[in-house]
DNA sequence: CTGTTAGCGCATTCAC
DNA sequence: GTGAATGCGCTAACAG
């Protein structure tokens, strides 16, 4: 029932495809053949003139529709006249034609997708996710990845919809304020996002946003740590000020003061984690744990620890989050949170399909959990770290 | 003339919307409001009914073929009635619908991409570069990305067939031996790679192939190291074979021995990296250097090598490839060779667009280049690493 | 069982 | 200037 409508009348995670019998039998060798409808004497101008379902016909001496009704199994056709309009099919090299379809069927069995640029292993993951399961339910992804401001979301947004999207995943945090794509996902095809949208009213895939920061923060004091740094992600997003309000209150929970000097902004990058780290451990002292809101950052921030003569967990405890593949190999391999991207891109395409069959579905949110490895220790007894 | 046919009439880059100056004044409003189309009375069973051209039409007390010309600015129309048309496609929240046009237009204006997984940065950064190319151009991108073992890129191609994308790009090496997909992309719509297709005729992009290998592999040798290990892609990958082909023969140019005891296959992973490191030093002695065929392999490399208490560069230099975010800030920093994935990504965008344009264009090689980092350094005294 | 009639939404050609 | 006719390739409903 997670099938997308038109889907319906065939077997779950058949697609379009291998679910008629017939259908099966021609496409195989259908496919080799693009453009060698040479029966088809209509060439209409330049282009690759491509069999149609009208030159299979005049090869088997039917009318067009028999060809369809047998090439989509649907109505009744002799077997005889049958076989030969697939082997008509099978020579001419026929390959139906998506577009006309979905013209007539009012459904593209595409779903359109506008991510943040994935040159990042995270929203990657989640893209393939994506892909993944849209492909396993016969929907096809149109891709549309956002420049950084995530400006022009709303350009893309009406692409999708000229192309007649059955529906559209946001996995795009720079345009969770942007009021104007709220209102387009609200009265546009359905969609459900990985992150926040403006005003609401688009179902959500997220991860524990609770346990996400908690875990970490929780581990750190656990250990003994009391002043304990933080490298947000870009400070804009609501992920990052979330991940940084839980910083708060779980450090209140315990008693412990909060002192913005120990937070700096990493932006999400190595290169920002790495600069992040100077900064703060040059105007704060006392810093025994960093909570770093990515693993990538976290690469920076061992680096930058490393430069700096502080030996990691022995000075300084480091905890990530993302539970990125270079996690488990760096020096010393990160304790990390995991997060399910790519469980995440698979959830919100079900949900979405959900959202297609009209009901209007409850968020999903999945679990997280802590990956301990060699990067967290017990604080040291001189509380204050040399730096 | 590096556009798609059907842009050329349109200024390049501005796609199919902004070139015409009435159509960017309508479909700013008409944007925010999908099924608005309260006068359009005729609603075929279930779906939302999308306003048309015809709705449109009505509205303005025209027909829909003057609609059509005011939209796409094609011929005269008299200034008041191009007035209340645009005036009526704004009111209506008309959003044309792309599947009809391509129906008619025979071009669909969207090019579809085969991608090997793309969890890893590598991968991730071509579709990148191609996403963002297609997109300057006007172009949507249909995805598609193949599970491991590479299997059922036959299926995907037919799908994109299906679709009539305009073109195909390939960024998929588990399939360059596969003869049935080269045999398709011969036959089917145009299509460039950036891997080997069995049987060649479809145009590459490709980065220096043997200066990726030569390099590294010389910077090492100059630094005075003779006994290289060298840990590998999977090795059934043509790149994979070529870079070790190359190692070898930059060796025999300076007279020394290849040892085939020297080579491990990573299989392009992290994981990979740090097992083949040890499997490697377990059987090997005298290493003083490893040249390792991507970056993301060279974490595990470093971590392996700081397990065995082996320092880099001082007891054994390590350099990578890609130069993958991650190589700035490892410990130490890794020498690298920068290869131009997103650029590839954009060429091979390019490069199909001259193909579209019915050329037969020549392959595309992209420079490549050393990144020198800490990881590098002259061979050690003693000839032997302890290991 | 088969072919006919009727669109889907749009662009193009040609009358008026 | 405008609209009527035609067709893109296909599916669906009914007629024979």
């Amino acid at each position: 029932m997670l099938c997308h409508p038109t889907c319906l009348r065939q077997p779950p995670n058949a697609g379009r495809r291998g679910a008629v019998p017939d259908r099966a039998m021609w496409q195989n060798r259908a496919v080799r053949q693009w453009c060698r409808a040479a029966t088809c004497e209509r060439s209409p101008s330049g282009g690759d003139p491509v069999a149609s379902l009208r030159d299979v016909a005049a090869r088997a001496n039917v009318s067009f529709q028999t060809v369809s009704k047998v090439l989509n199994g649907k109505g009744a056709v002799a077997p005889a006249t049958r076989q030969r309009i697939i082997e008509a099919a099978e020579d001419i090299g026929y390959i139906p034609n998506a577009l006309a379809r979905s013209l007539q069927s009012r459904s593209s069995l595409t779903l359109g997708v506008i991510t943040v640029d994935f040159s990042n292993a995270t929203p990657a993951l989640s893209l393939v996710g994506i892909e993944r399961e849209a492909r396993q339910h016969g929907l096809s992804v149109i891709l549309s990845s956002l420049e950084p401001d995530g400006s022009d979301c709303v350009r893309y947004l009406r692409v999708l919809m000229e192309r007649r999207v059955d529906g559209i995943i946001m996995n795009a945090p720079a345009a969770e304020e942007d009021e104007e794509v709220g209102r387009l996902l609200r009265a546009g095809p359905p969609a459900v996002s990985l992150h926040d949208i403006a005003g609401g009213g688009v179902p959500l895939v997220t991860a524990e946003p609770e346990a996400t920061a908690a875990l970490p923060i929780r581990h750190l004091i656990a250990l003994g740590h009391r002043r304990i740094g933080v490298v947000t992600g870009l400070q804009q997003r609501h992920s990052a000020q979330h991940r940084t309000a839980v910083y708060r209150e779980v450090l209140a929970e315990h008693g412990l003061p909060y002192d913005p000097l120990l937070v700096e902004d990493g932006s999400w990058e190595v290169e920002g984690g790495y600069a992040a780290t100077h900064r703060l451990l040059d105007r704060a002292s006392g810093i025994t744990a960093i909570y770093v809101q990515n693993d990538l950052m976290a690469v920076g921030v061992l680096n930058a620890l490393h430069e700096r003569g502080l030996s990691v967990p022995g000075d300084c405890s480091v905890v990530g989050c993302d539970d990125h593949p270079v996690a488990a190999r760096t020096i010393p391999p990160l304790t990390t949170v995991r997060m399910p991207f790519a469980d995440a891109g698979a959830a919100a395409v079900r949900l979405l399909l959900e959202r297609i069959a009209s009901t209007s579905p409850k968020d999903v949110v999945l679990p997280v959990s802590m990956v301990y490895r060699a990067s967290t220790a017990s604080a040291p007894a001189s509380r204050a770290a040399r730096n």
